[in-house]
DNA sequence: TTGACATATATGTTGTAACATCTATTATCT
DNA sequence: AGATAATAGATGTTACAACATATATGTCAA
C-alpha cells in the first residue's frame, strides 16, 4: 500500500490534473532521493554535484574534459562550473591545465586522490540505490525509465 | 523514438545497473522540468519554491499556516523556511502574525497581492504542464505516478 | 510549582548559486 | 589581411542555502 501524493504533502484535495500530479511526483521523488544520496556523501565532504563531477571525469579517462564538456554532462545543469571546479581543485580532487592546441580550453582531470575517493564511494552508493528499489517490480522500473525519457523528449 | 539517457548525458556506456539508471533518470527529468517551470516564473520574479509556497498558502485559506506546516508541505524540503518567508513578506506577497492561542506559532497567510499573483499564474503553468506531456499515453503517466510513489515509500 | 524537556521560530555565519559582465583566444567573412 | 563574430572561461556582485546555535513558549511529571 502506497501513500497518495496529496496525503504525503498534506494537501486537502487530490490533483485535478494528471499532468500536474506527474510533475509534482517527479520533483518530489527526486528531492527525496537526492537527500538520501547527500546523506551518504556528507561524511566524505562531497555534495551530489561534486560526486557527479568526479564520476564524469573518471569516465573521461586521462585526457580529461574541458569545462564546458563537464557542464554538459552534469545531471542537473549549474551555471558557474568554473568555481565548482575551483573548489574541487582546492581539495586536490581534480587538476587543470590550459590546453596547448586551443588555448581557450582548460583540460580538467581527476587526481589520484580524486580517483581513489570516487572509487571508494561506488560500493556504498550502489548499495543504497539497490536497497531503496528492491521491493519494486523490475518491469515497472524499466517502464519508468522509458516514460521519463519520453517526458524529457517532449522538451 | 527516444534518446537513451547515457547518450543524452554524453556518456560512453549504458548503465550496468537498472537501479542506478532509475535514480539518474528521475534526477535528470526533475532538473529539466524545474528549469522549464523556473523559466515561466522568472518574468514574475518568483522561484519555483516561492511559487510552491504561494500555492500552499492559497490551499490553506484565510487561517493561514504556521512556519512548520508550510515547510512540511513543500515539495522539496528547505531548511530555513523562516527567511524564505521573510523575503516573501518583504515582497508583500504574504503576511505574518504571531498566534494568540500558542505564542510560539506564527500564522502565515497570503496577502491580496499574493493571491492575485498565484491566481494569475495558474493558467500559464498548467498550459506548460499539459504541453510538455501531451504526446504521452495517459496510462503510462498513471503508472509513472504509481511507481514513483512506490519508490518514495521505500525510504 | 518548578525543573527538565519539547516545540516553534529566529539569528549568526559561511559557503555556494545565480546572474551579468568581462577577457582571451579562435573562427569566419569580405 | 583585418574586422567581426563566436567560443571558452573567469570574475564581481547579490542573494540564497546550509548548518549550528540561540530564544521564547509550551508541556509534563515529580
Amino acid at each position: 500500500m502506497v501513500t497518495p501524493l496529496h496525503v504525503e504533502l498534506q494537501q486537502a484535495r487530490p490533483y485535478d490534473l494528471l499532468e500536474e500530479e506527474v510533475h509534482v511526483s517527479i520533483a518530489r521523488t527526486a528531492a527525496v532521493l537526492e537527500r538520501a544520496v547527500a546523506q551518504t556523501l556528507k561524511p566524505h565532504g562531497l555534495t551530489p554535484t561534486q560526486y557527479n563531477v568526479l564520476r564524469i571525469l573518471r569516465g573521461a579517462g586521462s585526457h580529461g574534459l574541458c569545462r564546458n564538456e563537464v557542464g554538459a554532462r552534469l545531471i542537473a545543469p549549474v551555471p558557474d562550473v568554473t568555481r565548482l571546479l575551483d573548489r574541487m581543485a582546492e581539495l586536490k580532487l581534480i587538476a587543470r591545465e590550459r590546453s596547448e592546441e586551443d588555448r581557450r580550453l582548460v583540460r580538467t582531470r581527476l587526481t589520484a586522490k580524486g580517483l581513489k575517493l570516487v572509487d571508494s564511494l561506488d560500493g556504498e552508493l550502489r548499495a543504497g540505490h539497490r536497497g531503496r528499489l528492491t521491493q519494486i517490480d523490475r518491469t515497472a522500473l524499466t517502464k519508468l525509465v522509458n516514460t521519463l525519457a519520453e517526458v524529457r523528449a517532449g522538451l
